[in-house]
DNA sequence: TAGATTGTTAATCGATTAACAATC
DNA sequence: TAGATTGTTAATCGATTAACAATC
């Protein structure tokens, strides 16, 4: 796999996903750099070479052909190889993530949620049931998982992290609004919602909307 | 206020602020850009300059001192002005966003939670009530809201947006992921959960750590 | 003072955009 | 064919990083 794709075309390609899955629900059977280009408000140029990146070519005069589009996407984005994974912290953040059946789509399964209140222990949620953390490892051997998603409160975030990790978890999603320590062979990604607020308020600034 | 400060810069300092709030609770009194640059693994010399920015200077040998630079991130990213807003959608999403207190912290005060199902209509959550999407226009004027949350399912995206565009609104942050037209003195986010975590595996992928 | 850390200029790097040839 | 859209090279732009002087 190519692995020099840069990161900003990295972060849009799930975008033309949504948009090619869109125009393939409204029946098109072509789709346009420019049309792209439009819908995300960037150059149709840049467009083009971030579909040439993932090695997908489309036709001159006539655009991209969708389904096939589509496929390069998934196929470039692992959607087709499952990634089985754990969500901590059944709050209502955990609770709406792991109710939301957009995830499959993405190749991302829930195999377990965890929570340590007890008064949570055993309720279920959609088709999965809260776990204890005492069933933890268990859970990860027996579904081979790396990957987790962390939502609970910040404080009790780091130590949640270090216990995944000493359990062999390699990568973490986390909406805990603090940085997190781990050793060098495990990945962090904070979602930080609030900070992601602040930043939609400071662009609706600066496009001089409010 | 500075315009020119550039888009990476805005997106870092809602981190700077999570740090320097917890530099104040671990009851540091001064922060070093070497330390911030640590944590967010970028480097010290663009932690120097961000900080630059917004127009705060530490102090040669001891650093930023963390009540002022908390004090002038508050006030460069405004959180002291209260923002009225509602949030359209009261699935678990909504809910879980509704029910997040640490978003008063940044200045955003919730006025309003809409939903279009009977059944939901009524119900109290945390201190709000689910009210109908027929009251939209009297609260808007009520309290003089001018940002919108979407958390409805995306077929509805669209037809809300234009309600809501309608209505006054000039800002909007949608977790609905497709692309939605606005006119062009209206601002959108799209805030696309299952993108951010395809672009999070991704990157853990990058890092070898999968 | 010496040393540590900031502030700032200059150099580098890479992403975006412009121009235009290739192609169906 | 003519025209529209892609593919690609070159130019620009701006963000990041390196180097180092200023300062407490």
């Amino acid at each position: 796999m190519d692995n020099n794709i840069s990161v900003p075309t990295l972060k849009r390609l799930p975008y033309y996903y949504n948009i090619v899955c869109n125009a393939i629900s409204a029946g098109d059977q072509y789709i346009s750099s420019a049309e792209i280009a439009k819908k995300l408000d960037v150059d149709d140029t840049q467009v083009r070479k971030d579909i040439a990146a993932i090695g997908y070519t489309g036709k001159p005069k006539v655009g991209f052909e969708v389904h096939e589009f589509k496929k390069q996407l998934e196929n470039y984005l692992g959607f087709n190889e499952i990634r089985n994974a754990i969500l901590v912290g059944a709050g209502n953040l955990g609770i709406a993530l792991s109710r939301y059946e957009g995830f499959e789509k993405y190749g991302l399964k829930l195999v377990g949620l965890f929570d340590n209140d007890p008064a949570k222990i055993g309720l279920q949620i959609a088709d999965k049931k809260i776990c204890s953390m005492n069933n933890l490892s268990e859970i990860l051997k027996k579904y081979n998982v790396e990957i987790a998603i962390i939502t609970v409160p910040a404080i009790y975030a780091q130590n949640v992290t270090d216990l995944l990790v000493k359990s062999g978890i390699k990568a973490i999603w986390s909406f805990a609004p603090i940085s997190l320590n781990v050793p060098d062979n495990v990945y962090v990604r904070t979602q930080d919602l609030a900070a992601n607020f602040t930043t939609f308020v400071q662009m609706a600034h600066r496009k001089n909307v409010l």
